[in-house]
DNA sequence: TCTTTTCATCGTAATATTGCAATGTAATAA
DNA sequence: TTATTACATTGCAATATTACGATGAAAAGA
């Protein structure tokens, strides 16, 4: 098979699924440490960065982007990509949620 | 390929990235919710719990923990999962410290 | 116009993931 | 001892992921 049986989960199992796959990579963790760490919009030096090729590098962003968690916009020959602002607070109060919501209470 | 390149990344960066592939799967999503909603050990009742074949959710319990998310103590013929209270705190507190980490400041 | 720069996309190879039936295993029950 | 119960593991088929070279496309500069 190697196919997720989607339909069989909730929306919001989904979406959650979906964003922490998009961070199971650590070329995307770094991507977005990257984002994060210079606090602006950033190019193609991210290749520069990164050890992959330009091509794996696009991929990476790409999943990043179709996740909503970074955004690119066009300028020039380059391209800006940053932070999602309005998703990245969905995101994070999403998964904090989550990580709060555990109480140790029983092992 | 299909490989990922590991080595090339910072040892937090693995770990992080293995942590959210571990989660980013909807069925192992559903299992940590059920573990911290249930608040205590369980057992198989996540066959019944989840739409998946025995074996499925056997596998999705074994990355789970694999990555430490979970842990499972055998007792008789059954298996008590819960959340690994220890790991999850770090989990928890290194997915917030990314999390919080953001300033929106650029697009 | 022609070239360069900067990305995106395509095609491909290697490997990983997902899911299940079938089978193995270990502890309890009969 | 012989079931039975509760999981784990194995083996397989279908699909997804990862990575890269090669090629495309679009804007800017010469």
């Amino acid at each position: 098979m190697g196919l997720t049986k989607t339909d069989a989960f909730t929306e919001s199992q989904n979406e959650l699924a979906s964003i922490c796959k998009a961070l199971g990579h650590p070329a995307r963790i770094a991507i977005v440490e990257h984002l994060i760490a210079t606090n602006s919009c950033i190019t193609g030096d991210l290749v520069d960065v990164l050890p992959l090729s330009q091509a794996t590098v696009s991929q990476h962003l790409r999943e990043l982007k179709n996740a909503g968690i970074i955004q690119g916009t066009i300028s020039g020959t380059s391209v800006n990509y940053c932070i999602n602002a309005e998703n990245w607070n969905k995101i994070a109060s999403t998964l904090s949620l989550m990580l709060r919501s555990y109480n140790p209470g029983c092992c």
